[in-house]
DNA sequence: AATACGGGGGA
DNA sequence: TCCCCAGTATT
C-alpha cells in the first residue's frame, strides 16, 4: 500500500513544506501560548467542534465571539447554556454547543481543566468524535493521531484510487482511516494532517481539483490515471421533505410572545415565535381574511390585525420549509401570561434568546412591521 | 446500518 | 439547483 504514495518521508516532507508556505492565518492557530509554541488545547477544542460539518470561513466570526466571551474552559464549564446557545445561533447543529459546554465541565472535574491527550479519553468526552479526537492530539498537542474529514476523504481518495464513495461506504471509510493512520508521520504531526485538510480545501477540490500545482501530485493514483474528475464519485441522494410553516409574531404592548421548543430534536431548547402547521386543507393564499380564521384555530387565540410579514424558504440538510410570518396583534380580552416555555419580550430583549435562524431573520423584519402597525 | 441534526458556500 | 462542508450521537 504505502509503495503507492512513493517513499513516504518524501510524501511527507513535500506536504509539510507545502503546507507551511501556503497555511492561512486562523485565529485558533496564530494564538499560541509563548512557551510551548503550542495552539490553546481549549481553542482547539473549540474550533475543531465549529468546524464539524462547517466551513472555516462560517466558522471564525462565531469563534472570535465564543472564546472572547468563554476564554478559559473554566469559563465555559460555568457558562449558562442559554448563553452558550445564544452565541451559537445561527451556526447550525445546536447539539455541538450543548455538549461543549458539558465538555468543559467534565474537562474541569476530570482533568482539572487540561484537556486530555490521549485519544482514549478524548473519546470519552461529550460531542468528540474520532476526527475531534484526532485533531486534539495532533493539532493540539503536536503527536501522532489521523485525522479523516471530508477533506482528506477526498485526498487520499485520490491518492489510493478508491473509486467509491467513502460517506456511503463503511469499508472505504475505515480503508481511509488506516491509511491516514500509516500515513501521519512521528514529527510536525500538526502541519502534516493540517496540510492533508488544507490540500483538500484548496488543492484537491471536489470539483477541477487544480492537480497542476498539487505538491503532490507524483503520489497520485487517480492523476496518474486521468480520473482525478472522477473520482470520488458524488453521493447517494437524499430525499428532499418539503413542509410548510406559519410564524406568529403576536404583539401587545410593544412585547412578542416567544415559546421555547422541546429539549431534544431540531433546535432543541431554542425559542420562536408561535409555529404552527398549517393542514392540508389550508390553502397557500396570502389572502388575510381566510388566513386569520384558520390562525385563530389553529393557534387556539383570539388574533387581529393580521398581516403577512413575508414568506420564504428555508433549506435545511433532509428538509425544505416555506415559512409564512405574520405580524397580529392579541385582542384586548385575551388572556396569556408567562410561564416557563412561554415569555412576552421585547424586541431588545428577544437580542438574548438564542432563535432558530429562520426566526432570527423574522425578528429582524418586526421594528418595521410595528411602525405600520401602530400608524 | 440508517437516520437526525443547520445553515451557508460555491459552481 | 445540487453537492458539500476540518462529524457525532442515537436508534
Amino acid at each position: 500500500m504505502l509503495t503507492m504514495l512513493g517513499l513516504l518521508p518524501t510524501f511527507q516532507r513535500r506536504l509539510v513544506n507545502w503546507y507551511r508556505a501556503a497555511r492561512r492565518d486562523l485565529p485558533w492557530r496564530t494564538e499560541r501560548q509563548e512557551k510551548s509554541k503550542l495552539p490553546d488545547p481549549y481553542r482547539v477544542l473549540v474550533s475543531e467542534t465549529m468546524l464539524q460539518q462547517t466551513q472555516v470561513a462560517t466558522v471564525i466570526p462565531y469563534f472570535q465571539r465564543f472564546v472572547d466571551r468563554f476564554p478559559t474552559v473554566h469559563a465555559l464549564a460555568q457558562a449558562d447554556e442559554q448563553e452558550v446557545l445564544q452565541l451559537w445561533q445561527g451556526l447550525g447543529y445546536y447539539s455541538r454547543a450543548r455538549k461543549l459546554r458539558l465538555a468543559a465541565q467534565m474537562i474541569v472535574q476530570q482533568y482539572n481543566g487540561r484537556v486530555p491527550d490521549q485519544i482514549e479519553q478524548l473519546l470519552l468526552v461529550p460531542g468528540v468524535g474520532r476526527y475531534t479526537a484526532g485533531a486534539i492530539v495532533s493539532i493540539g498537542y503536536d503527536q501522532p493521531a489521523p485525522i479523516v474529514d471530508g477533506n482528506v476523504i477526498r485526498v487520499i481518495s485520490r491518492l489510493d484510487l478508491i473509486r467509491t464513495n467513502a460517506r456511503d461506504d463503511p469499508g472505504a471509510l475505515k480503508q481511509i482511516w488506516l491509511r491516514a493512520e500509516a500515513v501521519v508521520p512521528r514529527r510536525n504531526c500538526a502541519d502534516f494532517n493540517s496540510g492533508l485538510m488544507e490540500l483538500g480545501a484548496t488543492i484537491c477540490l471536489r470539483r477541477n481539483p487544480r492537480c497542476a500545482i498539487c505538491p503532490v501530485r507524483a503520489h497520485c493514483q487517480a492523476l496518474a490515471t486521468g480520473q482525478q474528475d472522477a473520482v470520488p464519485p458524488v453521493r447517494k441522494k437524499k430525499i428532499l421533505e418539503k413542509q410548510r410553516r406559519w410564524v406568529l409574531c403576536i404583539e401587545r404592548d410593544k412585547r412578542y410572545l416567544i415559546q421555547q421548543r422541546p429539549a431534544r430534536g431540531r433546535w432543541a431548547s431554542m425559542w420562536q415565535f408561535l409555529t404552527v402547521t398549517p393542514g392540508t386543507e389550508e390553502s397557500t393564499t396570502d389572502d388575510i381574511t381566510p388566513a386569520l380564521a384558520v390562525m385563530n384555530r389553529l393557534a387556539g387565540l383570539k388574533l387581529r390585525s393580521l398581516r403577512l410579514l413575508s414568506r420564504f424558504d428555508h433549506r435545511l440538510t433532509h428538509r425544505h420549509y416555506t415559512f409564512t410570518a405574520y405580524h397580529c396583534r392579541l385582542a384586548k380580552k385575551a388572556r396569556l401570561g408567562a410561564t416557563q416555555w412561554q415569555r412576552w419580550v421585547s424586541l431588545e430583549e428577544l437580542e438574548q434568546y438564542p432563535l432558530p435562524q429562520p426566526h432570527r431573520n423574522i425578528a429582524q423584519l418586526l421594528p418595521s412591521a410595528a411602525e405600520d402597525g401602530s400608524a
